[in-house]
DNA sequence: GTCTATAACATGATAGAC
DNA sequence: GTCTATCATGTTATAGAC
């Protein structure tokens, strides 16, 4: 069963994107997988290895469809709108990469930051800072990539708080409605003429 | 010493915002406002219930001043640009509120959302709520607020990760060009003609 | 590759002196 | 109101049998 350490790979996503790094116990994902506690340590040296293994994995997992998605467009615009849906049916689907990634913002201290952004973000980020090249060369394209990221992670994210406030939709909002949106917004604003 | 009770709410703010419920200890609270953990439980029954404390706390106490600098203003696009000013610079200055909040719509559960959604946003959400529909009548307010919102809280909650991107920006971001740069995007978009 | 057993330490909470 | 001392439990990690 040379399977065990991708079973472990997943069970650690599901458990650490949901309740947070301290929140979750060696046997927690031991029990997860049914092994025991110390079974782990033949996998993985320390948790904090088996953490940053996860992130790594989960990250992996998801950046790389959606790179290949917008590989074959050339209008960018076009690529923008597949972009924004991809990611955000991809995180919907799977809300563990979401999650880890906001948990890693909040928490996450400078090393493991830096092990994250180095082996698991670059490669997808790269055509990303392309693409706003292209839309906007005379804006900063980080910040453009934070606006759009912000945007569409926002939107799931809000998803369990909205229907409390004033003013709630009454129907959830889906993929579709919320891709032309944020495209729109990003593309021409508030008021497109 | 009647204060000590409000000192373990801001201390136990800063903490919890920072490292989460799991990631504080009793004792690491107790050392930060200089008594011994065992004393924690003359003010709060439990770890429980100092976290929930502090949560109130804090959202009562963010209950914010940004509607009063909203509602001098006639003009929408400037009322738009002072409330992302105004958000940003909160925001920045103490980011306890902006981390529980994170933090809350990851874990929260739905009466926690609920309560939190009726005590400390309605208010604050109103105002909102009729600026987007005085600058996009055709619009859904509640989608534009969430844009807004997700890229305010993203920009700020990014800047540990940005400078282990490639093509990192030499200088640190400031408040004044990410309120000019959210402001343009929202109001034109990614290009404005 | 997985187990049992255990070391070494951290944690939430309580009891009782002052 | 805060302290010291303590308890019971949970934690990461290691050692060694199978």
């Amino acid at each position: 069963m040379e399977q065990t350490q991708e079973r472990l790979l997943n069970a650690a996503a599901e458990l650490f994107s949901k309740q947070g790094y301290a929140g979750v116990s060696m046997r927690d994902i031991a029990r997860a997988v049914g092994i025991t506690q110390a079974a782990i340590y033949h996998h993985f040296p320390n948790k904090d290895a088996l953490y940053i293994a996860t992130v790594t994995h989960l990250f992996e997992q998801h950046t790389l469809g959606i790179s290949k998605k917008m590989s074959t467009i050339d209008d960018p615009a076009q690529r923008l709108e597949v972009l924004i849906g991809a990611m955000l049916e991809a995180t919907e689907k799977d809300p563990r990469f979401r999650r880890i990634y906001m948990r890693e913002l909040l928490e996450g201290d400078e090393k493991k930051l830096a092990a994250i952004a180095e082996n698991a973000f670059t490669a997808f980020y790269e055509p990303l800072y392309a693409l706003m090249g292209e839309l906007a060369p005379d804006s900063d394209p980080q910040l453009l990539i934070f606006s759009m990221a912000g945007m569409i992670f926002h939107h799931l994210e809000v998803r369990k708080l909205a229907p409390h406030l004033p003013h709630a939709a009454e129907g959830s909002t889906g993929i579709p409605l919320l891709t032309s949106h944020i495209t729109q917004l990003f593309l021409h604003g508030v008021n497109p003429a």
